[in-house]
RNA sequence: GCGCCCGUAGCUCAGCAGGAUAGAGCACCAGAUUCCUAAUCUGGGGGUCGUGGGUUCAAAUCCCGCCGGGCGCACCA
């Protein structure tokens, strides 16, 4: 549970009753209250804002509501003290028992702890990755992969229908290109001397084998034929080599999709002229000439009719293309098809994962679902800033032609997948991020991954050196189950309760706010917090897990540290990141 | 020129749908180990929250202007 809704509930209860009383005036709006931790924890555990909420629609001073909730909250079950403060603040401190339910809540749970019902089962679409077919994943498509993931995991836990998505940008031009730069592979296989890669093909040599295979299967068919005759069966074959390379990639990272949506499938079903024709029909569409853009003009910039969106319409700045002038679709129109036909599947809330490069193409994103759904459509961008390498500080030059090209795969395979995924979440989404080799592997407090990591290890640690101490008859998983926690009754035992107990509400905060990075940091508070009273044990031995002339108390304390593995879990859960029992 | 993001301690960053005296780590200073892993912990100094207005009982948080930095600006995805 949640325990600050749980009281935000009864506070709401309470006020009723004043209500039903003729304390209070009917009709309060009581949707602004809010029971949270307060900042400095000397106020309390629980904090709420309901008597300067309800102050100046009541028509009554803050402090007298506060007296008239405070007097009644006394009598809240789990609540010991009550105290008014400042402006109107109502603290509560909650007694031993509640904390040690919330405890035993946690053990209960086990991994599941801190699932909710917050998300009311909502279907929400979340795509990310969407890497074009044309090559293997780099370490920018990385923070992207891992940072959709694990918001889709954050959403599940919190209690929505996720479903991750992969879109397949598998019919522009680009892959044109891969199919011209497959082809060139393919001579090459054939054993003719193509030279260096022209400009404007992709060079990578991960097209080699792509080739060679095609060589094997069809000999020389096609060494003399006209593009036309070999173009599409080379694209086709490409994209799906290229997609088996990326997906190894995704797996490697830990990554998964439930669907991956072609674009060429969407096009060859006629969904861009439907979702056209629908705007069509609204009125929206029309041909326009667009002002060239002010400062600096694109060399080849020219006045050109086309057919336009009124993006404007919906909060857009300018009026947007679809058409090409080769009268094809342009991307965006595809776009608004694909968005189109995932609300169609039941998504009103969607989120996309970009990179920071396609910001300026989130409003029209925007505008657009506003316009195809009427307005019931949600679309919620994520931008990922860019990743910069480095090794002890030094910064890692990414270049192709230099051949110090880092791909994903290079990153995982020198760190470790969990060193990747955790480090990407160490930072908000739309902050750049610095990823040190050195730092990331590094084992000391400076290091989230390992100090993180180690918590969980220690409490492992800690259960060995029990066995080791009391026997293996003693220390059983029944025997810690069943343990008295009654006996956890210090101030710092408690404290780390609570860190624990705030574990649900986080869930809850941070998948609403799309922000899996906080769960970054509440881990590491989780953490810290399990280190200190470890290391309190080190001045007051009466503090240590282990106390040898005591086997329930000893019993109650690693019932406790195994909810602090619990939690632990529980978050690397989110994060895709395993546990480890043993720091090696 | 326009749009989006960012500006918090010397450094790297938190700050939870506006809440009380703005936090953490690093670095710096002072300490702790015959003891469950010192791979750690305790204490201390250090901030006009870029800036000027506005809304509010209450603003780092919301709105507007300005300054500084990043990204993007038909017919590429």
């Amino acid at each position: 549970m949640n325990l600050f809704t749980h009281f935000q509930t009864a506070i709401v209860g309470l006020i009723e009753d004043l209500v039903a009383a003729g304390d209070l005036p009917h009709g309060l709006d009581v949707a602004r209250i809010t029971v949270e931790p307060p900042r400095d924890l000397s106020h309390g555990d629980i904090t709420t804002n309901a008597a300067m909420v309800l102050a100046k629609p009541a028509h009554k001073n803050p402090r007298e509501i506060a007296v008239l909730l405070a007097a009644k909250a006394e009598a809240l079950p789990g609540v010991e003290a009550v105290e008014i403060a400042g402006p109107g603040f109502i603290n509560m401190r909650l007694n031993k028992t509640f904390w040690q339910a919330r405890l035993r809540d946690v053990l209960d749970a086990s991994l599941s702890y801190g699932d909710s019902s917050f998300g009311g089962g909502v279907k929400v679409n979340v795509e990310y990755v969407s890497a074009n077919p044309t090559g293997p994943m780099h370490v920018g498509h990385a923070r992207g992969a891992v940072f959709g993931d694990a918001l889709a995991s954050l959403l599940d836990k919190a209690g929505f229908s996720v479903t991750r998505e992969y879109y397949v940008n598998d019919a522009g031009s680009q892959v044109n290109v891969l199919a011209r730069s497959t082809h060139l592979r393919y001579l090459e296989a054939l054993g003719e001397d193509i030279g260096p890669i022209p400009e404007g093909y992709y060079p990578g040599d991960y097209l080699v084998p792509v080739g060679k295979a095609l060589a094997k299967r069809d000999g020389d068919k096609w060494k003399d034929a006209p593009e036309s005759e070999w173009l599409e069966d080379f694209k086709a074959f490409s994209i799906a080599a290229m997609m088996d390379l990326i997906k190894q990639d995704l797996d490697a990272l830990g990554v998964e999709h439930d669907v991956f949506t072609s674009e060429l499938d969407l096009v060859s079903a006629g969904k861009v002229d439907e979702g056209l024709a629908f705007l069509k029909e609204q009125g929206l569409l029309y041909q326009g000439v667009l002002e060239p853009p002010k400062g600096k003009l694109p060399d080849d910039w020219q006045a050109r009719e086309q057919l336009l969106f009124k993006a404007t319409e919906f909060g857009d700045d300018v009026d947007r293309p679809v058409q090409k002038s080769d009268g094809t679709w342009t991307y965006f129109a595809t776009d608004m098809a694909y968005h189109l036909d995932k609300f169609r599947r039941g998504y009103a809330s969607m989120i996309d994962v970009w990179g920071a490069d396609h910001g300026g193409y989130v409003k029209r994103m925007q505008s657009a679902i506003k316009a195809l759904t009427g307005g019931q459509g949600d679309l919620d961008v994520k931008l990922c800033q860019m990743v910069s390498l480095s090794e002890n500080g030094k910064p890692f030059k990414m270049s192709k032609r230099a051949g110090t090209f880092i791909t994903l795969r290079d990153v995982v395979d020198k760190v470790g997948k969990d060193v990747v995924r955790f480090i990407m979440l160490t930072r908000k989404n739309d902050a750049g991020l610095e990823f040190d080799f050195a730092k990331v592997t590094e084992q000391s407090r400076d290091n989230p991954v390992f100090y993180v990591q180690y918590a969980h290890a220690r409490v492992n640690s800690v259960m060995r050196m029990a066995v080791e101490e009391m026997g293996q008859d003693v220390i059983t998983d029944e025997a810690i189950g069943g343990a008295d926690l009654n006996r956890l009754v210090d101030a710092a035992e408690l404290n780390l309760i609570k860190v624990l107990a705030q574990w649900p509400r986080m869930v809850e905060s941070a998948a609403a706010a799309h922000e899996p990075h906080r769960v970054a940091f509440y881990l590491n508070d989780v953490a810290a917090e399990f280190h200190g009273l470890w290391n309190k044990g080190k001045d007051n031995k009466s503090l240590r897990f282990i106390v040898a002339n005591d086997k329930e108390l000893t019993l109650a304390r690693l019932a406790m540290i195994r909810a602090v593995a619990n939690v632990v879990a529980s978050g690397l859960a989110v994060f895709g990141v395993t546990p480890v029992n043993e720091m090696r």
